[in-house]
RNA sequence: GGUCUGGUAGUUCAGUUGGUUAGAAUGCCGGCCUGUCACGCCGGAGGUCGCGAGUUCGAGUCUCGUCCAGACCGCCA
C-alpha cells in the first residue's frame, strides 16, 4: 500500500498513529542534527522530521532528498513542539520510520510555489510542473466544482446532457473553421464545430425541450488573454419559452453558481438593458456596472461658440471623474495620451476641471465662457472638485473610445471592486450588421436568430434597424454568454438567408437539413451558452483564462509543450490527398527552425 | 494583417553617455548548524547578453532585419 492517508488529512486527532504517506519533495530544511522535509500531494503539505540522534543512516538519507523526489515514507504522527498554525496539517509532524524514494527528480527549471519564479512561457512548457502549484490546481478545482453545480442545478431542472459530434460541416457565417481532411471522402473536410448550435436546435425539433452539454468548441481567430482556438461552453437550448422565460431560467442558473460556489447571494432581478442605452450610457455592449461614470451627451451645448474640433462633431460627449479637479497637468496629458494610443484612436481629450471653488479651469477656456462650462456640468451632474472629459467625433468610435477612458478612470480610481458582481443581461440586440468591405449583411449573433415581429416590416425598408431577440449575460464587463430566440419556421428562416444575400441554393446546401427539420413540426424554441472557461476566471478573479485550463495553447494558437500544431509526414499527407504549397512550407521551416530549444 | 512591450546566469530582473573582469536576488553544489517551516551562517560553480547583419578603435547598450513571448487593434460572440 503505498499510502494510509493523504498529505492535507492529518491533524492533531491522528497524534500516535502509525502512518503511510506517498508525495513529493516540496523542501528540506537540514539543521544538522534534524532534517525537516515538506512532503506535498494534491491535498496539502506535511512535515516529516528526521532526528540525527535518533536514526543517523536514515537522517543522512534524508538529507540527500531533492526536490520533487517522489517518496513514501512510515511514521508515527506526533505533536509539534513548534506549531505552524499557517497551514491546516501544522500542529502535527511524522517521525518517519522508513523513507522510501519511489523516483528521484532533475532539479525543477522554476519553483514549484504559489509565487513561482518563473515566466509564462517556461511555466507552459513544463505545464505538468505548473499544475503541482496550488494555485493553478485551485483553479482546476474551482472548475471541476463549478462543471458539477451546473450539471446537477440543469438535471434538477429537467436539462438533459446530451453530446453532440465534433466533426461537422463547414459553414460560411461567423468564426473561421478548423478543418479536418477525410481520408475515406478524398478531397472532403470535415470541420469542427464553432458550437453545437445547429444540433441543438435539430434536438428542440426532436422533441428534446430541455437540452444542454459542457462542451469543447472550436474558432480559428486570433486569440487574446481571454480567447483560445478550442474553449468550452455551457450550451443550452429551450422549447416553448419566450425571451424573458428563458432569462429567467438562465438567472437561476448564475444565481445557483454565485450562492454555491462563491457563497454570494444575488438578490436583484438582473437588469435588462437594451444593446442602443449599453452603447449610449457605457460606450459598450458589455457594460461593467459596478460603477457609474455614465457618459453624458453635450453635443447642443457645445455648438456655435467657434470651436471647430466640436462644431464639425457628429458626437460630443463626456464622462465625469469624481474628486478629479486636481488632476496636474502630467495626470492629464497622460489620459490624453490614453485616448490617443492607437487603440483608441481619438484625435484628443478636452478636460474641463470643475474647481472647489466654483471656478472652471478647462483646455477649451478660449471658445467657451464660465456659463457655458457651467451648463456642460449641469448636463453632466458635475459637481465642484469634479473633472470633466470630454471626446468628440464620429459615433460610433467616439462612443468606444469613451467606454475606454471610463474602464480606465474606473482602474485608476479603484471602482471595480473586485468582491462585488454586477450581472445584467444585454438585449435587443441588432439582428443585422453592414460589413463594409464585403458590402453587405452579417448576421449579428448568427443567421438563425428571430426578429422582432413588429421590426419585420424594417427588414425592406432599413434592415440594420430590425431588432434580434438575443441577449448576453455581463457580468464586471465580461461577456459571459450570449443566445437568442430562434427562427423556428422556414419562412422567416428563408427571409433570413435572402437578406444576408444567401442564394436558394447557398442556403439549401448548407443549411438544407436544418431548413428541412422546420417542416416537421418545429417548436418554438431558444438558448444560450456561456463561456465556460471565462465564467471560471471571472470566480477565481483571473484576467486570463489560461489558467483555468489544464493545457491551454499560447497566443499564436501553439502548446508549447507538446509543440504543436506540427507538420505532418509525407504518408499522411499523401493518402488524405493533400499537398503542401511549397512557398508556405519554406515559411514553417524557418519559423520551426528559428525557434528557441 | 497592424500597434506596443519584452528577450542578459537554471529562474526573475538590474546594467548609467557606447569604454577595463556583465551584477543582484533566488535556485543549484559544498561546509557548519537539534525545532525549522521564505530556516540561518560561510564558501563555490553558473553567461552564445535570442539570432544575423551594420555603424564604431570599441556594442549587452546605437541602426536594420529576423525569431520567440506577452498585451491590444483588426478578426472573433
Amino acid at each position: 500500500m503505498y499510502r494510509t492517508h493523504t498529505c492535507g488529512e492529518l491533524n492533531i486527532n491522528h497524534a500516535g498513529k502509525n502512518v503511510t504517506l506517498s508525495g513529493w519533495v516540496q523542501k528540506s530544511r537540514g539543521l544538522g542534527g534534524m532534517t525537516f522535509v515538506d512532503l506535498r500531494d494534491r491535498y496539502g503539505i506535511t512535515q516529516l522530521v528526521f532526528n540525527m540522534e535518533k536514526d543517523g543512516e536514515l537522517c543522512r538519507k534524508a538529507r540527500k532528498l531533492g526536490r520533487e523526489y517522489v517518496i513514501q515514507i512510515t511514521g508515527n504522527v506526533a505533536e509539534r513542539s513548534n506549531k505552524n498554525l499557517k497551514l491546516p496539517t501544522g500542529e502535527i509532524e511524522i517521525l518517519v520510520d522508513t523513507l522510501h524514494v519511489l523516483n528521484s527528480s532533475e532539479v525543477p527549471p522554476f519553483t514549484i510555489e504559489t509565487e513561482t519564479d518563473g515566466g509564462d512561457e517556461l511555466r507552459m512548457k513544463y505545464r505538468y510542473l505548473d499544475l503541482r502549484r496550488q494555485v493553478i490546481r485551485k483553479n482546476l478545482e474551482l472548475r471541476h466544482r463549478m462543471a458539477m453545480e451546473i450539471r446537477n442545478y440543469l438535471s434538477g431542472e429537467n436539462f438533459i446532457e446530451v453530446e453532440t459530434p465534433v466533426l461537422i460541416k463547414s459553414t460560411p457565417e461567423g468564426a473561421r473553421d478548423f478543418v479536418v481532411p477525410s481520408r475515406m471522402n478524398p478531397g472532403q473536410f470535415y470541420a469542427l464545430p464553432q458550437s453545437p448550435q445547429t444540433f441543438k436546435q435539430l434536438l428542440m425539433v426532436a422533441g428534446f425541450d430541455k437540452y444542454f452539454q459542457i462542451v469543447k468548441c472550436f474558432r480559428d481567430e486570433d486569440l487574446r488573454a481571454d480567447r483560445q482556438p478550442e474553449f468550452t461552453q455551457i450550451d443550452c437550448e429551450m422549447s416553448f419559452v419566450d425571451r424573458d422565460n428563458l432569462l429567467d431560467a438562465f438567472e437561476g442558473l448564475s444565481n445557483h453558481l454565485f450562492r454555491s460556489i462563491m457563497g454570494v447571494e444575488i438578490n436583484d432581478k438582473y437588469p435588462r438593458m437594451p444593446y442602443d442605452e449599453a452603447l449610449r450610457k457605457f460606450g459598450s455592449d458589455k457594460p461593467d456596472t459596478r460603477f457609474g461614470m455614465e457618459i453624458k451627451d453635450l453635443k447642443e451645448h457645445t455648438e456655435g461658440k467657434g470651436f471647430q474640433v466640436f462644431d464639425s462633431a457628429e458626437y460630443v460627449s463626456g464622462i465625469v471623474a469624481t474628486g478629479c479637479a486636481d488632476y496636474s497637468r502630467k495626470q492629464l496629458d497622460e489620459l490624453t495620451d490614453y485616448v490617443k494610443k492607437p487603440q483608441i484612436g481619438t484625435r484628443g481629450l478636452v478636460y474641463v476641471k470643475y474647481n472647489e471653488a466654483g471656478t472652471f479651469k478647462s483646455s477649451v477656456d478660449k471658445f467657451y465662457s464660465p456659463d457655458d462650462l457651467q451648463k456642460w456640468a449641469d448636463a453632466m451632474g458635475a459637481a465642484p472638485g469634479d473633472l470633466m472629459l470630454i471626446l468628440a467625433g464620429e459615433t460610433e468610435s467616439t462612443r468606444k473610445a469613451l467606454g475606454e477612458l471610463r474602464l480606465e478612470m474606473g482602474r485608476k480610481l479603484n471602482l471595480m471592486d473586485p468582491k462585488a458582481y454586477r450581472p445584467l443581461w444585454v438585449v435587443d440586440f441588432p439582428l443585422l450588421e453592414w460589413d463594409e468591405e464585403t458590402n453587405r449583411y452579417y448576421a449579428m449573433h448568427h443567421p438563425f436568430t428571430r426578429p422582432y415581429e413588429e421590426d419585420l416590416e424594417l427588414f425592406d425598408s432599413d434592415p440594420g434597424k430590425v431588432r434580434a431577440k438575443a441577449y448576453d449575460l455581463v457580468i464586471n464587463g465580461v461577456e459571459i454568454g450570449g443566445g437568442s430566440i430562434r427562427i423556428h419556421n422556414e419562412d422567416l428562416q428563408q427571409k433570413m438567408f435572402d437578406n444576408l444575400g444567401f442564394t436558394r441554393e447557398e442556403a439549401a446546401k448548407q443549411f438544407g437539413f436544418l431548413m428541412g427539420a422546420f417542416r416537421y413540426g418545429a417548436p418554438p424554441h431558444g438558448g444560450i451558452a456561456f463561456g465556460f472557461d471565462r465564467w471560471v476566471a471571472l470566480f477565481a478573479g483571473l484576467d486570463s483564462i489560461r489558467d483555468t485550463i489544464a493545457f491551454p495553447k499560447n497566443n499564436a494558437g501553439r502548446d508549447v509543450m507538446i509543440d504543436s500544431p506540427s507538420s505532418i509526414a509525407e504518408e499522411q499527407l499523401e493518402e488524405l490527398f493533400l499537398e503542401v504549397k511549397k512557398e508556405e512550407l519554406k515559411k514553417i521551416e524557418t519559423r520551426t527552425s528559428g525557434r528557441k530549444q
